[in-house]
DNA sequence: AGAACCTTATCACGTTCGTGTGAAGGTCAA
DNA sequence: TTGACCTTCACACGAACGTGATAAGGTTCT
């Protein structure tokens, strides 16, 4: 019932090209495992990880870039923590509600 | 002494060019206050972020919208519980290793 | 064997990022 | 007042991103 779909299926089947999916793939974001001869195969994981990107670049507008940054914060210690640094010492709230203010009339002059 | 340095000499005082501080601020990452007549100042704090933010690029390769991004990450929840959410279901450390190292190949090839 | 898939690799193309350069004009100190 | 700063705005340009198209060849099913 649930076999692993081949790419092409996986494509019609979650909205993105089969192109991508191989994007998608040598960028990180979801990696469907291989089948002998070297053909992808998406299971139920992966079709899922496809429309959770789907979703967060439809509703949050999230590069893809800036997904596989976020796997790297997830993954590499050292730089979570450099970052987490700058973002502690970088959000005093108060300059920053005018400068959000100048983007988005910044936006409305567009 | 540690008076606000207007943006030429924040500029060769950190390693920016001016023209990159405007940048930095448009960007978010790095927000001066400003003189009445609209001469940004950058004091010990902002030239702090600008050296931290020059170390991430070099330390870890991080792009400029990667570290906004960690902002928008660090400011707003429902985002960031949709990317943690996303990152848990899709980091099994399995197939991870290999695609990694096909990763490696891929470079060494260039 | 042939059709319909799949693989990798390449070219192309519009968009955004990161950065320099320059114009047109305001501010400030000698 | 003049020179050295600053402001915003805009043009330019290479690099990378996101995506499609296409070629040359392997796999699988009937």
């Amino acid at each position: 019932m649930h076999e692993p779909l081949t790419v092409g299926a996986a494509a019609a089947q979650s909205g993105w090209s089969a192109r991508m999916l191989r994007y998608l793939e040598e960028a990180g974001l979801v990696l469907p495992r291989r089948t002998p001869a070297g053909y992808r195969l998406y299971g139920l994981a992966e079709l899922n990880r496809l429309r959770t990107v789907r979703d967060l670049r439809r509703r949050f507008g999230v590069e893809l870039t800036e997904l596989a940054f976020a796997r790297r914060l997830w993954r590499e210690r050292d730089l979570r923590e450099a970052v987490d640094a700058w973002l502690a010492a970088a959000d005093d709230a108060t300059s920053w509600v005018e400068w959000e203010q100048r983007k988005h009339e910044r936006l409305l002059a567009a």
